[in-house]
DNA sequence: CCGAGTCCGTGTATGTCGTACACAGGTTAG
DNA sequence: CTAACCTGTGTACGACATACACGGACTCGG
């Protein structure tokens, strides 16, 4: 480990291709860091972030535990890595700066609907991966012909993508307690309307009767509606200056 | 453990008040689930999400490790009332409905802030607590005098409850990255001016350049504008329709 | 007032996990 | 050729969530 000493976190600067491997000797490395992330980010894929232990990685890989510890420091690390890897290349834009960020909020949903074990990643660090850093250079790029001022821009493009991660995860979560692994589907319309009293939750009451719970094409028109409301934000901020 | 056969996870049941203990002999209980919730929740704020084992939450209530299991089903179980309780009452609303909204985000914001943890929490099912069902019930209220239809207040709730909790988010993980527990403190600056090469990330670069990530008042400056952002988008769509 | 039924906390055990450590054999530089 | 060194392996440890069986404490029906 040749210690680069720029303060960054081990994973961080595998990832930015600093710190060689300084081979010196020794027998060839059988195994190579992106074969454990692509196997890492394939089990997360089948079977959920808990899924993946490190016993189980080294199996699929087709080698005892330990040796995966010679290319990650530790399992923390190999989440940093996988993340910067499944969020993968932020796609390339153009148009109208709202069409823009729509487009690339729809991706980047895709990318977490994709891999939704990135929802339950204990994010512990800045998210400093080439490829995370490229999706945030994208929606800056998308927000140049605007009149915001650069500190708002990066506002802007972190709220959207505050959104799109709470926005997913929620609707996940959602799904997986209407329908869980084990046992029936709950009707949560049914559950709310039990605990709900009228006298102590009108509201909420009113919403269930009015059966806004069983909406059609849920997941989709929630996430357009909430897109909507930031950007028509984004666009009054725009226009207020023009 | 009378089977109330409702469906529901067992946690929400108590937390609702359903699932009577039905004590018909033995000793009396030495522990409550109120007093273990407690603990724990004292435990998680202490020392974060991985300081709430069972075996150091039971030794904190001075008895061993199992007993804690005849009050609550699993760890997960826990998790949830702990998040309910945590979550605490939602305030009381008054004043125009965008007021109302500020001050509600604003609440909730500090509680997320109060108990770090609960973001750590990973989330299972629907936030169904009585205290969660009534922060809920106050949002919808607050827009009770606007023009959206039921099925749009619902989904603007959620969109607060999703940029509240995923703005504390990340602001937490930007200030637990830029001020590790072991080792200095790193300049999250320098470390992009070193990688965000100006050809590859232009816009990025030219933030950096700027100094808008030395910024003064960050976390606070940061939340408002979102919410200015989300609430402009709101009050459009309100006016739209006016 | 007694005894049966029941629920309490304790002790012990199991399986999984992340990871530290010492080793034996391969590989390369001098 | 040899010394330095890196490889994967085996073993071991401590933490964790949780299952199970027990002995004693309590309550209730008689």
């Amino acid at each position: 480990m040749t210690d680069t000493e720029s303060g960054l976190p081990p994973a961080i600067e595998q990832l930015w291709g600093l710190r060689e491997p300084a081979r010196r000797g020794g027998p060839k490395p059988a195994l190579s860091l992106p074969r454990i992330v692509a196997a890492a980010i394939e089990l997360a894929d089948a079977g959920g972030l808990a899924a993946l232990s490190m016993s189980r990685l080294a199996e699929k890989l087709g080698f005892t535990t330990m040796p995966v510890y010679r290319y990650v420091a530790s399992k923390d690390d190999l989440l940093v890595l996988c993340l910067d890897e499944a969020i993968g290349a932020a796609p390339a834009l153009d148009g109208p700066w709202r069409a823009q960020l729509e487009a690339w909020s729809g991706a980047l949903r895709i990318r977490y609907q994709q891999h939704a074990w990135m929802l339950d990643v204990p994010i512990s660090g800045l998210p400093a991966g080439p490829n995370q850093l490229v999706w945030f250079e994208r929606g800056l790029r998308a927000l140049a012909p605007t009149t915001l001022e650069p500190a708002e821009r990066a506002s802007t493009v972190l709220l959207l993508s505050t959104y799109v991660r709470g926005q997913v995860q929620m609707v996940a979560d959602l799904m997986r307690a209407a329908a869980p692994a084990s046992g029936p589907p709950v009707d949560w319309a049914s559950v709310v309307r039990r605990v709900a009293h009228p006298d102590r939750f009108p509201e909420v009451a009113k919403l269930v009767a009015g059966g806004v719970f069983d909406a059609e094409g849920f997941p989709d028109d929630e996430f357009e509606f909430g897109l909507r409301r930031v950007l028509d934000g984004v666009e009054t901020l725009d226009r207020s200056r023009a």
